[in-house]
DNA sequence: GTCTATAATGGGATAGAC
DNA sequence: GTCTATCCCATTATAGAC
């Protein structure tokens, strides 16, 4: 078990110094206001290594290392090692919150019913968005979030993630239940909790359906599977659900 | 994170020392064959923390205390910790898939062709029934297995894993595509993807349920989950089977 | 804010007596 | 097979100069 390092290209430390505010203040004294470039350089590193090999597996050497920056900066901005992985979770939490809020909103506006596959889309598009098209820092921090999503419960660093994202998870169910008045509200939650099951592993674990399938199904093409996941969902949900017709 | 040593009661000394076999060679010198006991208290112990905190957050040290071994016991026995983990693995793998097979032969005996429900209850209850019924050891090795499917890919230590099961799950699809002939063979592939996701979700991670649903949901309540859950994806697969008739 | 140096602890692994 | 003792290295974390 070789702890490899990750293939992070190290920026090379003249740029570290070309702040363009610092060209306005004058240069008086040295410009060590490096702070904000350290402070996310450290986050990025710290998103992309505990994906790579998980929260003990990942030492602050090798996030200050991947970071290009020094070891006791960890420590300067965040104070230990799990405060800097809530701080990777904070980071992207509200806007990720946002945009599935916003997008459950979009298909209920005007008070109209939105069908089954509407809502199912309404809670992975966003995901699926950012992981497409939000850059890598995005990537790695959806697949963390679905890695802690699997973390045994007893650790105390996974709460802020509960925070953050229980209450937008009770607005989709909700939404789900008034489209099936007649469905046992627990049942609802089961089905909804399947679905997140699916979702988070799909995002977690490229790799087991492209081997079970010998690559005729390829968990990395986000957009089959967007249809393919509110698809056979939705009809999971109309099938308990009684009605055919929404 | 204070490590804590599981609830492990240890068996007293004495009871190490009075293996019935050691009487017929009539005690010269110290029997001191006490291998297969050490060696599957070790196991056990590390089948126990591995769940708990993981494979990195678990050292050779906690197994070996859990276990009341001397640490170099775990050395001798296994090599390191990833053959360790290993053997924790492979000790249970043969039988766990010899059930699984099993109930999928039952529910296609005589040629006859099984409902949707019966091969998805065929491949969830032999290990519910462990679960319930097989004691700590089995409750401790299917979670684990469960956390496994989660772990990120790169991991060496995953491989043996992937070798017991895969034959097997490719043979519950294959029965699966028979049901329906006119899906694609994707389609079926992805179904029972989820279909893997909630259940190793479920055995995973009894929490997030119950905390979005108040309590109504009860992810401990694997009796009513093994109804919930194979009726939820039967509608799954017969809604984009496009049959509703098995 | 950044750096060097180091404390304090715990990790995997092994040698060798019994 | 079991035990003690130990090597060597990585880890989290802090102190203090600049």
């Amino acid at each position: 078990m070789s702890p490899e390092s990750p293939t992070e290209k190290k920026q090379p430390d003249t740029v570290t110094h070309s702040r363009s505010d610092g060209a306005t203040k004058a240069g008086k004294k040295t410009d060590r206001r490096k702070a904000p470039q350290t402070k996310e350089k450290i986050l990025d590193a710290a998103e992309a290594l505990f994906v790579q090999k998980g929260y003990y597996g990942t030492s602050l050497r090798d996030i200050s290392r991947a970071a290009g920056a020094q070891l006791a900066l960890s420590y300067y901005h965040f104070g230990s090692k799990e405060d800097l992985f809530r701080a990777v979770i904070d980071r992207r939490a509200d806007e990720n919150v946002a945009d599935l809020r916003g997008a459950l909103v979009r298909v209920t506006a005007g008070g109209k019913s939105p069908t089954v596959e509407e809502v199912l889309s309404a809670f992975i598009e966003p995901v699926v968005e950012k992981v497409l098209r939000g850059g890598e820092g995005w990537r790695n921090y959806i697949r963390l979030l679905a890695q802690v999503a699997h973390m045994p419960q007893e650790e105390s660093f996974l709460v802020p993630v509960n925070i953050h994202y229980d209450a937008v998870v009770r607005e989709f169910v909700e939404q789900m239940a008034r489209l099936f008045p007649d469905m046992a509200r627990e049942d609802v939650h089961w089905g909804f909790y399947f679905y997140q099951a699916a979702i988070t592993d799909l995002l977690n674990e490229p790799g087991m359906v492209d081997r079970q399938s010998d690559g005729l199904c390829r968990a990395s093409d986000l957009e089959t599977i967007v249809k393919k996941i509110t698809r056979f969902f939705a009809a999971g949900f109309r099938g308990i659900g009684g009605l055919q017709d929404r």
